[in-house]
DNA sequence: CACCAAAATGTTTGCGCTATCAATTTCCCC
DNA sequence: GGGGAAATTGATAGCGCAAACATTTTGGTG
């Protein structure tokens, strides 16, 4: 920075002042300033600055398993978002799920000296050890519930699984099974609310969920094979089925379809997520759309905003903001009334 | 930190020196020290740190499109991998692929201090920008083909290749036609190069690869109605098809089945990648594993070795060091040999 | 028990930057 | 053209830490 003002003639001091925009300094002045900043290739160093501001302008997401689509769309839509606003973004993977692994992440990234977490991390386990941390730096978690003490940001999983119920129920059957997802995500227990909910204010009979779900297409599998049977029962057929999500639907397709059935002739079927694959299942599958790029987008905004009322000497919010995206039906060919 | 010596009964440096672990500190003294760090709950500065060391212990990472799983997963090894050696993993997304964006992405990775950075995007425009980065600072490729002057580890596209292309003809096909990735990509390049020598190899006729694959389940599929009418064709009919990747024999899958056909008797289809959901594919695809996490760790390892170096002074190595991790097959049930 | 080397600790300095305050220049109006 | 406010620039201090050197303590030897 010294090099810089020699050469633009003027006091380190008038170079920061160029660097960070304050208002007066004379248009020449900045001018011969930005040229010897480019000649010399300068770049100010954010370790130095980060020590006397006291900000890092970097902000931390903890997510468990980046692999999955969605929180791996999440994370993208966090970082484009940051980028826009001129944050960093650092990430720190969980291996596990339990309370010592979740603290050691926002450790971590207290180390880091982050301004602001987000967590993707839509677990009871997750949850309970984050409204333990007795953080001074704002956090929002995603996709934990609408009912955690914490400011989150997350889709509205009750609202897509009544519109799934609904749609299957509309479609003429005479009630909707549900493989739920793991007990100890907050998204699967929504998810089956959602679809109790909805059951009971329709009138239906509410079947026991089947359990056993874990997200993936192999759980689906297994299920499946259970699913199978229950369909050939003369007295109680199932005719219907909401999948907590889309591998575990396609996973149950699969079993299905292996023993003989025909979607969605003898069986509906209906996911959750809208992974890009659904499409493409045989038969497409009809799901849920989430937004997964505008919740972390808007779980970023909701940081920020913490982190900037923070930065102003605001006290924490009274309450913890909550944010919630909507889900959408897309209607394809997994679903159809019932047999006659 | 003067807090914590005053506690404790030291002077700072002393703090500093338990902190660094340096040798020449009194047992005695340096459980006083720990106890008044934990009393105090002291957590060191990093900025102030990386100000007088040099050095941020942060690693970039940019990634084209993270919600893909390859990327997705090797980001998660990486993270893995990082953690266990104290440093921290700082991301960049890129919204294009553009020269412009991924020289965007490196500055900002570089105004963030990072030591050294990993890049995951497998593409000719994204390599010829990186080759023109003239970065002090380590860089290491991730299956960005063996070709590329920079360092870099990838999965050996080629072998992987060959499996596929000799496991189809070992099963009786007469040859195997092929579902080419985007030509823009290394990974599509080499997977389509180490086909051709296959075929080549075994005498077996070259049919012109099929072009028009984005690496989605819904080029695939669209590819996929062509191909279904060449099955159908008396004189030539194609009976074994190698698939740049699993997404896209997943729609190939789709429109051939939809016309009828039937997988594997009538067609074989060969994927490449095992991603989770390839099991559950009707019929279950059999495929070519590549071990994202491994590709991560290995990159990892690769950066790290490059910043020890350079931060012990040593020159730039004489050459890129490149690592390549060596994938398998996988054989479910969408091959089978060729209808008699 | 004196003496010296090695171990343990303390003091000072500066990393590169921004904040604060002081000094200088510019501009406007009478 | 003089005066004063506003705009612009400069000088100095310190953020929290580790490196380098200075000092004190310890331990072993003749």
């Amino acid at each position: 920075m010294a090099d810089v003002a020699q050469a633009a003639g003027v006091s380190h001091q008038t170079v920061s002042r160029v660097l960070n925009d304050h208002p007066n300094v004379k248009p020449a002045t900045r001018e011969r300033v930005l040229a010897a900043i480019r000649e010399l290739g300068y770049r100010p160093n954010v370790a130095a600055r980060a020590l006397v501001t006291r900000r890092t302008r970097t902000l931390g997401v903890i997510s468990f398993n980046t692999t999955l689509y969605g929180p791996a769309s999440m994370l993208y839509g966090i970082e484009q978002a940051a980028k826009d606003l001129d944050y960093f973004v650092a990430v720190a993977a969980l291996s596990a799920l339990d309370r010592r692994s979740v603290l050691d992440a926002v450790e971590r990234l207290r180390d880091q000296a982050v301004e602001g977490m987000i967590v993707i991390a839509p677990q009871n386990s997750a949850v309970n050890a984050l409204s333990q941390v007795r953080s001074d730096i704002p956090l929002v978690a995603v996709g934990c519930g609408t009912h955690a003490a914490l400011s989150s940001v997350a889709v509205d999983n009750e609202a897509g699984a009544e519109r799934a119920t609904s749609y299957l129920l509309d479609l003429g059957h005479r009630t909707v099974h549900h493989v739920a997802g793991p007990r100890s995500w907050l998204d699967a227990q929504e998810r089956e609310a959602g679809w109790r909910r909805t059951l009971i204010a329709r009138g239906a009979p509410v079947p026991e969920p089947i359990y056993g779900g874990d997200w993936s297409a192999r759980s689906g599998f297994e299920l499946g094979r259970e699913i199978a049977d229950r369909v050939r029962d003369e007295q109680d057929p199932v005719t219907a089925v909401f999948c907590a999500n889309d591998h575990t639907a396609l996973g149950l397709l699969r079993a299905v379809q292996q023993t003989g059935l025909k979607v969605p002739e003898e069986l509906s079927i209906i996911g959750f997520d809208d992974i890009p694959e659904a499409e493409y299942f045989g038969p497409p599958l009809t799901t849920i759309r989430q937004d997964f790029d505008e919740v972390g987008r808007r779980a970023l905004a909701t940081v920020i905003d913490l982190v900037d009322n923070a930065a102003a000497g605001a006290p924490a919010p009274r309450q913890a903001p909550r944010v919630t995206v909507g889900p959408s039906l897309v209607v394809r060919a997994s679903t159809a009334p019932p047999k006659a």
